[in-house]
DNA sequence: GATTTTTATACGCGAATCGCGTACTATGGA
DNA sequence: TCCATAGTACGCGATTCGCGTATAAAAATC
């Protein structure tokens, strides 16, 4: 069972652990066990819990990295706060849960600062300094 | 759980309950309670019969119907400066391939800076504090 | 047919742990 | 500041899990 997981499709929806628990019928404290890793899911509660994603039982417990019984290049558009699919990486190595969360403030910001450059458009300006770490 | 589908998956592979039961690493006993709907087997031992019967966790539980259904395998990891082939979106825009560049930047610099401030949050398997300054 | 081996089922008990309530901290808004 | 919400962690009662063991039926061996 991956911890991460489960917090993800939860924030994926917005939801609280408050909300999440109420949805599947138990206590709040009891859900936020099964994030943490201090409690582990009964089998019903690992069902309900697909069923509450939309997700599988395998995603769940790790047996799959495909939370979607679909392609994960279908859409051509990741929304990052959305982003179930994929792993993201720099430099060879994940994106955080929090990371991801820090870009999004980050991208957020800017664009708040006037920064508004054209939203739609692809500018494929090779930038040098990208490419310096090599592995 | 349906009862019936771990009895016909262990007999479609003519093995008996010793058998399976000693592939399992677990006692006799205790699968025979599984079949006969005795006992309910843990997160582990769901994952240990899928894994033995080439099925899926949601097979078992009786998700899905289809016991040979499994979802797409694709590792998809997505380095950040390398996805030109794909969007990247915040609240719905498209990150810029200068924004993608700032992101990279301020995920490096983060990095830089020592992610010490956060511990045994989002660990990626058991050990926590092995990952915070390999390569 | 008798004896031994294998297979399947069920019971009882100690140990593990599940789910809940509860309390605590941190954060943000009125 | 006060209050509401979000997230985290602890303790306890009750559930039940996994094992050994016993029993019965079926199969195999002689």
């Amino acid at each position: 069972m991956i911890l991460n997981r489960l917090t993800k499709l939860r924030k994926s929806n917005n939801w609280s652990l408050q909300e999440t628990a109420d949805l599947l019928g138990i206590a709040k404290s009891t859900y936020a066990g099964y994030e943490s890793g201090h409690r582990r899911p009964s089998l019903e509660a690992i069902k309900l819990m697909a069923d509450l994603f939309q997700t599988s039982t395998d995603y769940i417990l790790g047996r799959v990295e495909d939370p979607k019984f679909q392609p994960a290049f279908e859409k051509t558009a990741i929304e990052l706060a959305d982003c179930l699919f994929v792993d993201l990486s720099v430099d060879g190595s994940t994106l955080s849960q929090e990371e991801i969360e820090y870009v999004i403030a980050f991208i957020r910001a800017k664009r708040e600062l006037g920064q508004r450059k054209e939203q739609g458009k692809n500018s494929v300006g090779e930038s040098s300094y990208l490419n310096e770490k090599t592995n």
